[in-house]
DNA sequence: GCGACAG
DNA sequence: ATCTTGTCGC
C-alpha cells in the first residue's frame, strides 16, 4: 500500500517543491466534506481538464458548463499555457493550476460544482488537484482519476455498481463502473466542500447520456473533448 | 535495491 | 498525458 514516502520529491525539484509540499500540508486543513449545496439544488455543473501537446511545452485547459436538468452546454472557454513543471505524481495542481485559473475568468455563469480530471483526497496529503481548486476558487469540487493513486477498493463491482476506496483505513474516495460500455473502473474523491454521497448521485445521474457515452459525467468527458480539439487546432 | 506513482 | 498498430466484438 502506498504511504507518504512512497511519493518523495525528485531530487531535481527538491527546491521548488519542497515549499509546494508545506504549503499543500498548510491547505489541507481547510478542506471541508460538509456539502454546501445538496444534490436537488445543483443547477449548473461543469467539468475541466487539460491537454497537452506531444512536446509537453504547450497545454489547453478548458471548462464546459452544463445545466443539470436540461442537460444542455451554457458556456465552454479554453486557455493555452506553459506547464510549468513535467507530470510528477502528487504534485498535478503545480503543472495544471494556471490552465484553470485563466478559464475561470473568461466564465460567463459561476458553477454550482466543479469536476476536475485527477483526485481529490485520494493523495498522500489528502490534498489532489480538486482539492486545491475548490479552495482557490471557493467552489464545491471533487476529481476523477481514471487510474488509482492509492487506497484499496472491492474491485468485484456490478455494472452501475458503487464501492468505497479506502486507505489506512478510512474512505477517501469512491469507486464507479459505469453502465453502459464494459470499462475498468473510474475513481472520484471529494475535493472540497462536497460529500460522498452528492459525488454518487452525480455520477449516477450523468452516466446515462446517450448523446455522448462514456464512463465519465458529462461534464467531464465534454471538457475531455474540447481540449483535444482544440489544442489539435492551436498545434 | 526495486517497484509504484492522478495527468 | 500522447502516440500508435493490431485485434476483438456488436
Amino acid at each position: 500500500m502506498n504511504t507518504k514516502d512512497d511519493f518523495a520529491i525528485p531530487e531535481e525539484y527538491t527546491d521548488l517543491l519542497t515549499s509546494v509540499r508545506e504549503k499543500q500540508i498548510e491547505l489541507a486543513l481547510g478542506i471541508s466534506l460538509d456539502n454546501r449545496i445538496s444534490f436537488g439544488d445543483i443547477r449548473v455543473i461543469a467539468g475541466l481538464d487539460v491537454a497537452f501537446s506531444e512536446k509537453n511545452d504547450l497545454a489547453c485547459a478548458g471548462i464546459v458548463i452544463i445545466d443539470s436538468r436540461s442537460f444542455e452546454v451554457l458556456d465552454e472557454q479554453v486557455a493555452f499555457f506553459e506547464p510549468r513543471i513535467p507530470y510528477i505524481p502528487t504534485f498535478l495542481h503545480y503543472r495544471e493550476s494556471p490552465g484553470y485559473h485563466k478559464i475561470i475568468t473568461q466564465i460567463s455563469e459561476k458553477p454550482d460544482v466543479l469536476i476536475f480530471d485527477g483526485n481529490g483526497i485520494i493523495h498522500p496529503f489528502e490534498f489532489g488537484i480538486a482539492s486545491q481548486m475548490g479552495l482557490e476558487f471557493d467552489i464545491p469540487s471533487f476529481g476523477i482519476a481514471k487510474k488509482l493513486l492509492l487506497g484499496e477498493y472491492d474491485n468485484r463491482l456490478n455494472r452501475g455498481g458503487f464501492s468505497d476506496i479506502l486507505h489506512n483505513e478510512k474512505t477517501l474516495g469512491i469507486a464507479f463502473q459505469s453502465l453502459a460500455p464494459p470499462a475498468k473502473p473510474i475513481f472520484a474523491s471529494p475535493g472540497h466542500l462536497i460529500d460522498m454521497r452528492t459525488i454518487t448521485n452525480i455520477l449516477r445521474d450523468f452516466n446515462l447520456q446517450q448523446k455522448f457515452p462514456s464512463k465519465l459525467p458529462l461534464p467531464l468527458a465534454l471538457a475531455d473533448k474540447l481540449v483535444r480539439e482544440k489544442l489539435a487546432i492551436g498545434t
